[in-house]
DNA sequence: TGTTAGCACTCGACTCGTTAGAGTGCTAAC
DNA sequence: GTTAGCACTCTAACGAGTCGAGTGCTAACA
């Protein structure tokens, strides 16, 4: 059986429909509804078809028919495709956008809470904002400064003015001329540098540069490598709005909040989103994850919108939504659309 | 009518077969298990009397009683009472404590997520911890140090090693000379001295020192106080076990847990939580919120269990943990007294 | 051959009455 | 002051009955 044109339109507003009141759609409402004029017998037969080939599901044997992963996907599918046509798609939706002000903050993670806050309030989905990706960041910046006798502070500055701090104790107490000289070599040799990219030759570069003070450097270098590969393990993660679940009844019973709750609590599961959806995006950077297509277990009912937003040049962070299946796909993805290209605006100007 | 030793005996005994079954209780029940051996009908007669006391509550005409909140803070103040005659309680618990081990970690953070983690695991109870609050705190060094043309980054270590960033925009380049002379400075007079005690007297001073640097200088100093003080207000809070509250029916329904989840998620309220529990503490610093008396809104339908640990003199967090009003106040009692005691070792030590 | 009207059928949601059981409150006796 | 006894109350659980939405099928129609 094939997927006719006809078949189409009647999936589609199936699908719409029950967007819409959120209730299984009968075929004598998509009767009505619908431009193409047919009784809702011959409806009937086109959902029966629809069923048997996956795209809907009927709860029980007398009620309407809701969609299945399979029905939202194709929905989805084409939704995407209608947008990435419509290029003045964009201007459309941008007043409704201006509500959203992201005020400006000084402080990078003010504005991703700022950011989630406004996301989860603006789609009553839960969000989330995940911080820009460090390992793919270049050093700007180390001062070494000492604080105590032997214990020196190792204030790291990234590209795009991520900072980190890391106390480093040392074995002997260090003078402030080799400290000096310490800063200096650090940072000629450093600067501008992917964190990747410091490898093992570099170091021993370094190492033998710094001739009597090899043994600090590497304590050094190590401790920043290490605080660097660490903060990468628990990325910072912003969320917003998780109790809004409770607003979609098929979210809110105990055993399902619970789990989605638990995720978004933990941020490990957040975390492994954030990867899956940097190492799968495309083009467009937009991803939709219906059901059980989502990498998350807990969130096997619910359905993820992710977005990659670029902070610099290689450097990116990603936006997630998570509500219902039955998701107000247009908007969500509309306004992530827009917010996205906000924040990339926002950043590029900095 | 006065709460006699035989209405305290029928009340004490109605609050714990609550506690461990959850469900209204029965005169019959009271008479079986009591050791003082009355008949159902006396007990009736009994609990009529502490219903018109308020003490307990009697959901409908035919049902069991329940603790009020009233109930519940006299099991309470019983309860802590007893603990500190007992001096060897500590010893009988200390055994179940091993299981809490908290490990050791380099970074405070992490420290503090393992403690709320083993709280809520240990306890079954959502449960929190705060960082230490600084502005009791004391200036142990600042490091400002240039990162590009205009704009330098200071490096602020208070007591017991927290650290804070702030990036500061200056209105005209400065020179290396003067940025060591502003180090030093900034040093010699700020080191030790609490941040509340940094008036403007003593930036009227520095000011006047710096001589022609004086813009500069408050430049810097302001900033530096605006990141203490900014910090201040959203204090770092870890939470764990959120999810647990939905083993609670009494929790579980959507209105309240939506209630309690966004408390957790959005902090604000934890905070004033916090701020409350640091202004209250008394000598044993273990405070019981029962219902009603949450200082949180959205918790009155909980019990909050808080503590406070000492990181240092003068340097105190806060320790919390959430529940139903028939939470197992023994056991929370015993493990949070334990793990504040733990934690002040933990620290002192250090 | 595709479409439609008509109709019997199904099934969940809701209502209502019944029952069982737990627990009370009161009274009268000890 | 305490207790046995008993009528009373209220909820939870169950089942029967009803309603309505919606289906699936059949037969007629274009």
């Amino acid at each position: 059986m094939t997927l006719d044109d006809r078949k189409k339109k009647i999936l589609l507003a199936i699908i719409k429909t029950y967007l819409e009141t959120g209730e299984p759609v009968g075929s004598r409402t998509i009767s009505k509804i619908e431009g193409l004029s047919l009784s809702s017998a011959t409806i009937r037969n086109e959902m029966a078809d629809l069923v048997e080939m996956g795209y809907i599901i009927q709860p029980h044997t007398s009620a309407g028919r809701i969609p299945s992963d399979k029905g939202y996907r194709f929905y989805v599918d084409q939704l995407m495709a209608e947008k990435e046509e419509d290029i003045a798609e964009r201007e459309r939706h941008t007043d409704e956008m201006q509500s959203m002000l992201v005020e400006k903050a000084d402080k990078m993670e003010r504005l991703l809470q700022q950011v989630a806050r406004s996301l989860s309030a603006n789609t009553n989905y839960a969000a989330m904002i995940s911080a820009p990706r460090y390992n793919v960041n270049r050093l700007k910046f180390i001062q070494l400064s000492r604080m105590e006798e032997n214990r020196i502070v190792a204030v790291i500055v990234l590209e795009g003015n991520m900072i980190k701090n890391q106390i480093i104790d040392i074995e002997e107490p260090i003078d402030d001329e080799t400290l000096l000289a310490l800063n200096m070599l650090l940072n000629t040799t450093l600067n501008g540098m992917a964190i990747e990219d410091i490898n093992l030759s570099i170091i021993s570069k370094m190492k033998q540069k710094a001739g009597e003070q090899a043994g600090i450097i590497s304590e050094v270098i190590d401790a920043v490598a290490a605080s660097i590969r660490e903060d990468d393990e628990d990325l910072e993660i912003y969320t917003s709005g998780a109790n809004n679940i409770f607003k979609y009844p098929e979210l809110a019973d105990n055993e399902k909040a619970s789990g989605i709750i638990s995720a978004f609590e933990e941020k490990k599961q957040l975390t492994d989103l954030v990867y899956e959806t940097l190492s799968h995006s495309d083009e467009r950077g937009i991803q939709v994850y219906i059901g059980e297509e989502s990498p998350v277990e807990n969130m096997k009912d619910c359905s993820v919108v992710t977005a990659t937003y670029e902070l610099d040049e290689g450097i990116h962070g990603t936006i997630g939504i998570i509500g219902p299946k039955r998701m107000d796909y247009d908007k969500v993805l509309s306004t992530i659309k827009n917010l996205t290209a906000e924040l990339d605006k926002m950043f590029k100007k900095n």
